[in-house]
DNA sequence: CTATTTCGACAACCACGTTGCCGATTTTAG
DNA sequence: CTAAAATCGGCAACGTGGTTGTCGAAATAG
């Protein structure tokens, strides 16, 4: 018996990987959209995320999104239209656009979190708590620091 | 103390599985640059599995993929282009057009399911045998049977 | 004061998705 | 058997979001 003794396809894990996220990400939508916010989208939420509660210049949105700050421009271009931020003149550099969430936007970003606790807590009562501690632990040894990253959203079209 | 007494945040959750999927398919890429496969991409990669070794329709790949078949008709030029796919005319509906994967399309199909199995090894190597076992099968209860489903390659930017 | 750097915007382009439409062909109904 | 309906694949137009290159304006270094 090898350490690889296990019968199950090596294809399966990035395929399981992947609708995890997306049924969280799905029902945080739903949610969303039931709790009043319905345009909203995933790549929104991370942008949302990227500008934070403190506002942000487009360049370093882009940055934190691992994005042109001409693609992060489109975005808030994009959130500024459906009423989530705003640009602002920075008083102390005339060069710079300070990006800023709305009200609206600060709701959306609350409520995100708040959703997600309580997807996890589903998890937590499906799985046991232990276990899914286990399994976050598990993916935070596997990949490292890069496992809180942001930047993931657009990679997969790279 | 709650059945959710836990300090995790669960905004987590989502990046590292997201990240451990990034993290797989990164590599799989990285590994089949190496052997001879530079320029095929992840969206590719499910594109030639929706193929398949005996072929089908372009309607059919679309509706695997879960995109229409204007999407999948575009997808398949570019494997074409790729040298990964090739079309031909089915003799038995004049209307349709077989989809094939070449010998190049098959060898980088071949190599894929390879590798995911080595990256799984080294998975098992990290965290223990059971304990990957046990996340595939956490994963499997949360996600329910669509857990292995392909068609989550462009739900991202719906 | 001048030279360099940085910021944000514009333009052009590419990738990949969508709908709507179309001709060709097959299938089904009468 | 023929006429109507459904299906297949491709074309056109468009939306979104990414890229690079360029540019003027403003801050900063010398």
């Amino acid at each position: 018996m090898s350490a690889t003794a296990d019968d199950r396809p090596g294809f399966e894990l990035p395929l399981l990987l992947l609708a995890g996220f997306r049924t969280l990400i799905d029902e945080l939508h739903a949610e969303l959209a039931r709790q009043g916010h319905p345009h909203i989208r995933p790549a929104h939420g991370f942008a949302l995320q990227a500008i934070g509660p403190h506002g942000a210049s487009a360049t370093e949105v882009g940055r934190r999104l691992g994005v042109s700050k001409q693609a992060a421009g489109k975005t808030i271009d994009r959130l500024a239209e459906l009423g989530y931020a705003e640009r602002a003149d920075d008083p102390a550099d005339g060069r710079r656009k300070l990006v800023r969430l709305t009200p609206r936007g600060m709701d959306a970003l609350g409520r995100s979190a708040v959703i997600f606790d309580e997807l996890r807590s589903r998890w937590a009562a499906t799985l046991g708590t232990g276990r899914l501690a286990d399994l976050e632990d598990a993916l935070r040894t596997v990949t490292g620091p890069a496992g809180l990253r942001v930047d993931t959203v657009s990679w997969f079209t790279s």
